[in-house]
DNA sequence: TTGTAGGCGTTATCAG
DNA sequence: CTGATAACGCCTACAA
């Protein structure tokens, strides 16, 4: 069913039936509501990549995420989100998973994939495994987020880490913490590189002494953060308070903890990050610092937008985290 | 940059470019490359679209699935497969999240987007709540993933509650419980209500007395579980071992159970339903029943790709549920 | 206000 | 084996 046959069943031209699908004001009403008739009686739904052929336009863009086997919940609400923000402004969202873990080129193969389907703009939110799309040749718009540099014709939703670790490390050094550890993820990942410097930086702002052997390096996954906490409980003198990457990574250790019968909020103080919903209900909850999906991807899609919409005036892109106090932190115990 | 473009630089006709890019055997090798060089050295992609209104197929399927705010992260899990499948088989997917919860013909909206952007099948994982579509007029290949009733014309990946039910329950009595209780999600859920069914037609299986006041029905959510088994443990005569509507809803039982110093695997038995990867994190780990969403999506792909191929011998469309046992199991306490 | 003709980028059918 | 030519379904001047 095309917009030849509306036409002929309407006795019309098929250019007045594709005037009254587009509301075109100047159409005698009269017609219009043949069209209609004709429309609903025959169910008729206008071919969209047709539509897309003849405009230019695809009213698509592209979202491409990092793939977490392990199911990481925080990927889920960024799609979901940013799908919301895209379907509100007319937008269809083509997804795709990079595995940027043993395929470093897939964010390319991945945008590419998307281009061929004429997406208006693309947003990588991989966290910094974005870097092999700066080369590869891609001309829509971009948006990153959490680049660790500036790259030249892509907005950055810069991600502000300080507020976040200084909030959490003062309050740790309020309770008296000399000793706070990091558990970082592989800093391969540049995300995992970019929390781990924001950490560091936390820490010589508040004068807290910044010891390599406090820091664990382990996988951002729920068993890496498991493992990684044994490597810092094992140290002659582990430390009493630790930052994880992640809460995925955080929830691992809890588990750890729990098996070696200590308690975080009793026995050593943890701090995650992210603030996936599972803080409110480890036990104890989990404070975090907390780093929105939601806010993310409004932030991401916005300012693709606005890229594509060649806007003028753009929108600060800064997200700021902050943290978020619960109650697995503690004052050092003897 | 299309195809005549190309044409026009390697001195052949678009003809000859079109069958260069689809690998047409009969092409002279000279011309080939040729042709290939031009479209390296321009970066040349040819325009999905066009080719799909060409060929009058688009190699794109749809997903739909329902939006938890909370973020669940069955989904993600669910999203995450079912494209690797899908790109694996050359496919595109085009995703939706169908907000059942406060717009129930949310579904068919979904749908219909998907149909306008000639989506050659749609997988409708929502368990459920897809009742909707079957009024709204879809004329391609559709898959549902636990429908209650078979419906005309679309697969349904079959979900058969019984064998996890069944093996739950046994390791229950075998413990010597007899006060065993349901937390389930909304029974408007078709989903919810389809699980609650498991557990009954296993309890009467097993010989298991059903008591209507074991049953709690809250939300399938985090907070939802919390509140539900509060209203189990108020009862008069408590249930000695509880069985939940998901995860989700087990680790939110769980944290209430905490809160009033309660330990389950100690002092209640309790179960939970999909064995997301925090199951294994949680204090203590979680018993549960698979459900898997990476075997589901890949079943709900496969079957919707024998739908659009039209292949006659179609796989069996069954998901087994199966008891996984962990550390949130005891026997009954006094 | 309406209809005709041409084009969007590709594939597919035919002669040559 | 190659190259015109006509689709695919829609939009959009331009002409009537």
């Amino acid at each position: 069913m095309n917009i030849r046959e509306i036409a002929k069943r309407a006795r019309v031209s098929h250019s007045t039936v594709s005037r009254v699908i587009n509301q075109v004001e100047t159409v005698d009403p009269k017609l219009v509501r043949r069209v209609q008739a004709v429309i609903q009686e025959v169910g008729y739904r206008p071919n969209f990549q047709a539509r897309a052929l003849a405009r230019g336009r695809s009213h698509t863009v592209g979202l491409i995420v990092s793939e977490l086997s392990g199911g990481n919940p925080f990927f889920s609400e960024v799609i979901l989100y940013f799908e919301r923000a895209a379907v509100e402004q007319g937008y269809e969202v083509l997804i795709s998973f990079a595995d940027t873990e043993t395929r470093p080129d897939h964010v390319a193969v991945c945008a590419a994939r998307m281009q061929e389907r004429q997406v208006e703009g693309i947003a990588a939110l991989t966290f910094g495994m974005e870097e092999q799309l700066a080369n590869s040749a891609i001309d829509v718009p971009m948006v990153y987020a959490g680049a660790d540099h500036d790259l030249q014709g892509v907005r950055n939703v810069r991600i502000n880490y300080l507020p976040g670790f200084r909030d959490a490390i003062k309050h740790l050094k309020d309770f008296g913490h000399e000793r706070i550890g990091y558990l970082s993820g592989q800093m391969s990942w540049s995300s995992m590189k970019t929390r781990f410097e924001g950490f560091r930086k936390a820490m010589k702002l508040a004068g807290a002494p910044f010891e390599k052997e406090l820091v664990a390096e382990c996988d951002h996954t729920w068993d890496g953060g498991a493992q990684g906490i044994s490597m810092l409980l094992n140290l002659p003198k582990p430390p009493t308070a630790v930052l994880c990457c992640n809460d995925v990574a955080a929830v691992g250790a809890l588990k750890t903890l729990a098996a070696r019968g200590l308690q975080a909020g009793r026995d050593i103080a943890l701090v995650g990050f992210d603030d996936l919903t599972i803080c409110r209900f480890t036990q104890p909850a989990l404070s975090t610092i907390q780093f929105s999906p939601r806010e993310l991807a409004s932030l991401a899609f916005r300012a693709l937008l606005e890229e594509i919409q060649e806007v003028q005036k753009k929108t600060s892109l800064e997200y700021k985290t902050r943290f978020i106090l619960r109650e697995s932190t503690c004052a050092p115990r003897a």
